[in-house]
DNA sequence: TAATTCAACTATAACGTTGTAGCTAACAAA
DNA sequence: TTTGTTAGCTACAACGTTATAGTTGAATTA
């Protein structure tokens, strides 16, 4: 086990002093290109490396992002987390990743976490939970500190940060819309609860767009799915209230504000021989893969998960290096 | 925006030395009660957090582990970061990720950055390019500078460091007999090229099962799946010869070393109306969320994702942590 | 010859901690 | 009175680095 060797140490076996080595390195006219020559190939030799902890303790930058997603294995995220890790490292900053699995309490703490600790700036997607509660006193406490926040998809407004979020309503509008001139105007809304933003502006965007049509929204055709974290059981409660729907209403039409609703009403509509797209013809919010091996394919609304991060990291790297003034923030919204 | 309190300034605060408010916080007896209460006060009514980037320097230690996946988008590896994460959290371990896309060159990059870097110790999954050209000198070299290295799943044996594996050969073995006891003996076998070493063993599982039975294996019934990065071409091609197969030869059951393959194969068999798994089974390795959803389900053999994750994670916690000896490494096989 | 300049280096402080050793005043013991 | 003990504090070094402000000795200038 070799050690790595230090400034100090190369000093010391070249008799010059801690500030000659260090400058040497750093290829300084003040030191005399003879010696600068000599400690060059000794650190070369020595297979000398800086160490990062003493800088960052010096320059009080860690080159390092912190991300909090609330989840980890769910295809959107683990595609926004790609991206950010791909920008980052591009630009010479590592990832740290904290998940909240959907709690306030496990955000919060991460928060403190990551605020305490090796991080230069944070990037994140708020969990369910606190949407609920409305509770972001964590987020703003961190940006008090000066540690620059971007928000992505799960967004608030009123926080001192960047933001990324997909325009989740025109999307939403547009996909009905494309229902709707395709002559399927019994379009079933398969959604999330209210305090999920995201959830929420699909809804309104499905509401305008009957609007905007003249058809009258039927309360019946809106099912919104409760969280119960087991997500097990969520789906088989979806199921069998779907089922009922499909029984006692006309459908021709599911809009699903995500790829695991639409995925379940699949999986209903085929066990009732209900023909996709036929009969009935589903649109999904999703990024992910079960599309692309059900067969029939779902019609898919991107949400841009690479975009996404991308912008994110792009965002907070700008605030991190000075590109960005730190008292502005944007929104970016992606179409 | 705030900075964050140092033990200096609350020193100078409140006219004590920078050691009795170390010591104050921290409840040493050296300090009276009196000054202690006073500079305790004072320090949480701040708010103090001690900087940990000034610990980790002193300490040599910064409760931060480094991991290096071949990919994130994938159910798979998802999983066992996730299950990383949460062992670690647990622990007190922060987590860094980096994706080497399964890149040689990638894989290199990101060992230096994470050796030269804020973690503790390093758990990685070996890149397919790195295990082709069997170049681990980067591996090595970060052992030798005494940072333990964890590898899970892709593994190559003669490592100084702890390793996770899963028993691929016998579980290969077993679905093979599984499919065999169901009287199909024509079975076909999707798998990686050789230099993939889980997929090496799945294939000698299978193999030795069909000898086992006194199969004869058919090489035309291994199809052995040329890995270029891009994926969808990689498929299709895959598709092709799949369906070449079906027609020549008679083949009553599948076994895929990972869902992708077993996905593809369930398309094909669709495409081509025979009817899964009453013809033809399909038994498939994988982790993934695709069976959950394709109608009929795979037969699938976990991966052990979580408990891969979680392993991994105790193990180096266990070495940096001074459980375990340094020096003595284990191999654990999850079955 | 004395003052000036300059090249080539070194010393020091600082980033924020902590542990060890050292100091001081008060009191007890001899 | 002198010595010893102790409580309660402070000073200092160290972790590894860099930027700023010196310090040399030799060559150049007046």
């Amino acid at each position: 086990m070799i050690r790595r060797i230090t400034l100090k140490e190369i000093a010391n076996e070249l008799n010059v002093s801690i500030s000659t080595v260090s400058k040497s390195l750093k290829d300084s006219h003040e030191i005399g290109e003879e010696t600068r020559k000599k400690i060059k190939a000794f650190a070369k030799a020595h297979n000398y490396r800086p160490n990062n902890i003493a800088l960052s303790l010096k320059n009080r930058k860690t080159k390092t992002i912190g991300v909090i997603i609330p989840e980890i294995v769910h295809h959107f995220f683990s595609i926004v987390i790609n991206s950010i890790e791909k920008f980052s490292t591009e630009n010479g900053y590592n990832v740290i990743i904290a998940v909240s699995n959907e709690s306030f309490e496990k955000e919060v703490l991460n928060m403190e976490t990551l605020a305490n600790g090796h991080i230069d700036g944070i990037i994140m997607s708020i969990a369910k939970e606190t949407l609920k509660k409305q509770d972001f006193h964590h987020i703003k406490e961190t940006i008090d500190l000066g540690i620059p926040v971007v928000l992505f998809d799960r967004v608030i407004s009123d926080l001192k940060c960047d933001k990324v979020i997909v325009n989740d309503k025109q999307a939403a509008k547009e996909a009905t819309q494309t229902l709707i001139d395709d002559n399927r105007k019994n379009i079933l809304l398969l959604t999330s609860e209210d305090y999920v933003s995201v959830g929420n502006l699909r809804t309104e965007g499905y509401l305008e767009a009957l609007k905007d049509n003249d058809i009258i929204p039927d309360s019946d055709l809106i099912i919104k799915v409760k969280d119960k974290k087991g997500s097990e059981l969520e789906m088989s409660h979806l199921e069998d209230e779907l089922e009922k729907v499909l029984i006692t209403k006309k459908v021709d039409a599911i809009l699903g504000v995500n790829e695991i609703y639409a995925g379940s009403a699949l999986k209903v509509l085929k066990k009732n021989k209900i023909s996709v797209p036929k009969e009935i013809s589903i649109i999904s919010f999703t990024d992910g893969v079960i599309s692309r091996y059900s067969s029939p394919s779902l019609s898919t609304i991107s949400q841009h998960g690479e975009i996404m991060g991308e912008r994110s990291a792009k965002l907070l790297i700008n605030k991190l290096t000075g590109k960005t003034e730190s008292n502005q923030y944007k929104t970016e919204i992606i179409y």
